[in-house]
DNA sequence: CGGTATCCCCCGCGATACTG
DNA sequence: CAGTATCGCGGGGGATACCG
């Protein structure tokens, strides 16, 4: 970027957080992700040699601490004081965005959906022997398998075993329903979302797919057979909490 | 940019926030300049269609409303419900700055250090009738003077009237002055801002001359004469609040 | 003054290959 | 797997001119 020659404290503070992909990795920090290889899994659309430099970066101005591992290879990646001090901004930036801003097409990814999914199913929930279920999205070729066990389950594109659900979202849809815009139950019910499996299974889904932490901040959606689209419900505003 | 294909809030957000210039510019409607021609003067560096195109943008995404002058003429930029939330995101952004970055050489500039102190000037300490100062910098041909009357002060690049006080500083401590990283009272004690005029006026200076709003989170630097440096005080941090 | 159009340069970044 | 080097393209954005 090349700074922007301005002393103001959010003038130099932009210089380093604003801009690209330096949110995003942060968060993915603050998130646990501590390994190059996370970060850039779950940032796939990041050249390797991006992350690379802005990590550097990162290290320089002092928000990030790169530890060498002693077995060798590789490194991880955590944040100073300072960059604690930014878990705050990314929140408030997030519960903005839910706040405010719509969900486009363009934002759709069922890759990242999935990936997503499986990090946030609660262990709690999480069946003891393994459950297998297929996603076939709407409109899409390839399917996604989510293999279910304790304490680890796993995002495969291939059968891991005989599925014992198969789910049929369309993106947008199980998107919304992992921003908290819109019901998983309702979605079933109505059959936007059709699901093929034992009704026992099913009545798991709602367990195992649930709202990302910026949800309570959604603003409930709610689909329009008329017109194929999500509206906003109401003008009611949800107050949320970070959990 | 183009985005980042990420249904996540924090990327959506990014999207529109971490974007080059986009928080400085946010940053100026929120101090109260809604011209196009007052964000950019306080934002010399960014050029016109720049700013044009970041105004568009902000307003497609909701953030800012653009009012048509009545008088024909021009438009007025207004933050929406959705852009006043994002003042306490600029907030802590600054704060953070405040708090963890270096002040580099390449931040330093005289024009805008000028700019910013002269619509710092607390309203109440202007004197009744005028007072004219000039800044000299040390190493710079060129100087500026400040013509303090209320209730409008003025900085001219030529001699309004008669100085009757001029001031010779370097702009790094002039600049850290500004930021609350050091005491304005201590550099004019040292000499290191060297002053010419009645003792009267030069009392007068603290008055008029005051920390940003982000002063209070500084951290508290001291000049060492000896490596002509400005050093962290101590490993204390500042606490501070926002004004 | 308030803003847009043009032009062009440069560098940011994505893709890919490659190395320990 | 953990990164770094190279390369080539696209477009972001700076400078400037220009128009209302």
């Amino acid at each position: 970027m090349s700074g922007y020659g301005d002393f103001c404290p959010v003038a130099r503070a932009s210089e380093i957080f604003a801009e690209r992909w330096t949110p995003l990795i942060v968060r993915e920090i603050v998130n646990g992700r501590h390994h190059f290889g996370e970060i850039h899994k779950a940032l796939h659309r990041i050249s390797p040699s991006v992350l690379g430099e802005r990590l550097r970066e990162l290290e320089a101005k002092g928000v990030v601490e790169r530890r060498k591992n002693m077995s060798g290879r590789g490194s991880t990646y955590h944040l100073t004081g300072a960059g604690r001090e930014l878990k705050p901004i990314i929140d408030a930036l997030g519960v903005w965005g839910q706040r405010w801003l719509e969900l486009r097409d363009e934002h759709l990814d069922a890759d990242a959906l999935m990936y997503q999914l499986r990090t946030h199913i609660p262990e709690a929930s999480l069946p003891p022997q393994h459950v297998v279920l297929r996603f076939d999205f709407r409109g899409s070729m390839r399917s996604y398998w989510l293999r279910l066990e304790r304490p680890h389950s796993e995002l495969c594109d291939y059968a891991p075993a005989l599925e014992d659900l198969v789910v049929r979202p369309d993106v947008e849809t199980l998107t919304r329903v992992y921003l908290g815009e819109a019901a998983l139950a309702s979605a079933l019910r109505t059959g936007i979302v059709a699901v093929e499996g034992p009704s026992r299974l099913m009545r798991m889904l709602t367990k195992w797919i649930v709202p990302s932490r910026f949800g309570s901040y959604a603003r409930p959606m709610r689909y329009h057979e008329s017109t194929g689209e999500f509206r906003q419900l109401s003008a009611v505003r949800a107050q949320g909490r970070l959990s």
